[in-house]
DNA sequence: AAGTATACCGAATAAATTTTCGGTATATGA
DNA sequence: TCATATACCGAAAATTTATTCGGTATACTT
């Protein structure tokens, strides 16, 4: 995997929560394990623009920051699964205020960038 | 300025929020020009760790997506100031709710990462 | 006259993040 | 036997973001 060079930002309380979830898919992949237990394989089919690659390097920044734990079982072929924890939980509730966020201005944004 | 290389993405709710927040310091100015709008340099006082460029380019984003409202003043030395719309301030329960967060669980990060 | 401050922007550099590609290992099914 | 699937990881390349530095212009203060 690769560091993280940035450490976390330990003096202000905004950032600090921002640098846990702010990469191209953390917020996603608590979206998606809120739910249930995922194997990466299931995962990237949840989430087919994310690389395998990638999603694996952000499953292992969840599950160092506590926020995902990660069940290996002794199984050929391998099998892992993730599953989000009760600390990760406690982020559901700004995970579900950007969602509605979005799906009430995504209108706007469309007019202004897309589509 | 810079140009958005990755447009933002309009398909997932979540995404787009996250788009839009998710920069070094955006939610930090949000933060700031909830309570007043502010010249920049005065916001460079408040975020002495964000560089004058940086927080001009964001501004710059902020204002693109109608997050932040620029006004300017035909004086000279040249002023300016920046303050939150109504927009913006829709995305304040979310800043508010990380804020809440990382105050909560600093502790557990400072043990683990720092300090 | 020189220094300071304002806001802003261009461009080079540096740094961080993501993508792409290939490789590890083992078991199952065709 | 060979292709497929599993999870994972290293490394190079590509991309995105941030930093650094210098420059624009003007007015006020020393």
């Amino acid at each position: 995997m690769y560091e993280r060079k940035i450490p976390i930002d330990l003096d202000c309380p905004l950032r600090l929560t921002m640098s846990l979830i702010d990469s191209k898919w953390k917020s996603c992949i608590l979206d998606e394990l809120r739910y249930r237990s995922m194997r990466p394989s299931e995962l990237h089919k949840a989430l087919p623009e994310a690389t395998p690659r990638v999603l694996d390097i952000q499953l292992k920044e969840l599950v160092e920051d506590g926020l995902v734990k990660k069940t290996i079982f002794p199984e050929l072929p391998p099998r892992s699964e993730y599953s989000i924890t009760s600390l990760g939980l406690t982020l559901i509730p700004i995970i579900d205020a950007m969602l509605e966020w979005g799906k009430k201005n995504k209108d706007l944004f469309e007019r202004k960038y897309g589509k």
